[in-house]
DNA sequence: CCTACCGATCGGTAGG
DNA sequence: CCTACCGATCGGTAGG
């Protein structure tokens, strides 16, 4: 007896190329019969596995969202620069693990029909507040600078989001050089103060 | 006799509300008949005027890859960090100055057709390139962090790149103040090293 | 998973 | 700037 429904290999290899292709096309050039064609089949068999093109943006949206959110759920730092600190790793680790599905999330999220626009939109904001909220804390303890919040946690954001677009795994940095690297650069800034 | 050749006022209009257009749909989503419907014509009138959908994309992505440039050409600093504060001030305005074509150029770039695509990708690493030698020249003279220069590359133009998003000329920061933010935390850091 | 097909819409042209 | 229209392609369904 199977209680929990599963996603059949099948699903999941549609939903997994529809990634790619909407990555590299975007999705409203990317057609049905791009996708089954990548696939070896006829357009009209992926509807016995998929309901609709929205559907498969839907669940790519909403499931990085989710693994952003544990992404930060993780956290038990206290003090805000290392609570700061471990949300940009935690956050570009993510990129890393679905490099594909981050991508179409970042970039292809405004094709989302309504309701789910709004509530895409809604989860970001959360998410978003979450860095707000740290700065925000740092500021008063009197760690960061008495900076704009929202102009900080929007810098830090597209500085790791961004990553997306030039982080590949055979590049010479690793993904924690990466991450201590952009930490370094965001929190201690590109200037020397040694000297 | 007028020798340089001028864009006609309506071809403008039309331009101007189709970089509106792609900005709020996106390009492939953007249909010919939209943008007519909002110029209050039909849609093979548009033909009297403009060569192609693909031609107006064309247009808005190189005019604004040459407002970059100028921006950089202007700069006439010397030391590594006053140039890098320059570079993040002026393209910044360039955002500011062009919030509609600027978001077009920034999303949309990818659906320009060969060869314009391949000349577009030579024309940005050129740009990037600026930042990164700049970024070496201030690691060579101990200003900056030894830090990997596309890294630092990337992040600040992704920063500055997103300011697209979120900056509104309504807002409370003035566009010299964000400026001055920008560069504040991107090379001294949000952590505040007085404490 | 296929064949056959639907109505809608696409960018663009001819000709005035 | 319009009417009329082209061939191509779209997401998706019916029925097997």
């Amino acid at each position: 007896m199977q209680l929990v429904e599963r996603t059949s290999p099948r699903k999941q290899q549609i939903e997994k190329q529809a990634t790619v292709l909407f990555k590299s096309k975007g999705y409203a050039a990317s057609s049905m019969r791009d996708l089954a064609q990548a696939l070896g089949i006829e357009a009209a068999s992926l509807y016995s596995h998929i309901r609709s093109k929205q559907q498969i943006l839907h669940k790519i949206c909403f499931e990085m969202a989710r693994e952003f959110f544990k992404a930060i759920h993780k956290i038990d730092e206290i003090t805000p620069v290392l609570k700061l600190q471990a949300a940009i790793a935690s956050h570009f680790k993510v990129i890393t693990r679905h490099p594909n599905a981050t991508a179409v999330f970042f970039t292809e999220w405004r094709h989302l029909e309504e309701p789910a626009l709004t509530e895409f939109l809604a989860l970001r904001s959360q998410y978003e507040q979450y860095y707000i909220d740290t700065i925000q804390q740092g500021i008063t303890a009197g760690n960061f600078k008495n900076i704009d919040h929202k102009l900080a946690m929007m810098t830090i954001l597209s500085a790791i989001n961004w990553t997306h677009q030039w982080y590949r795994p055979t590049g010479k940095l690793s993904v924690d050089e990466i991450a201590d690297q952009l930490s370094q650069l965001l929190i201690n800034g590109l200037g020397n103060t040694s000297k």
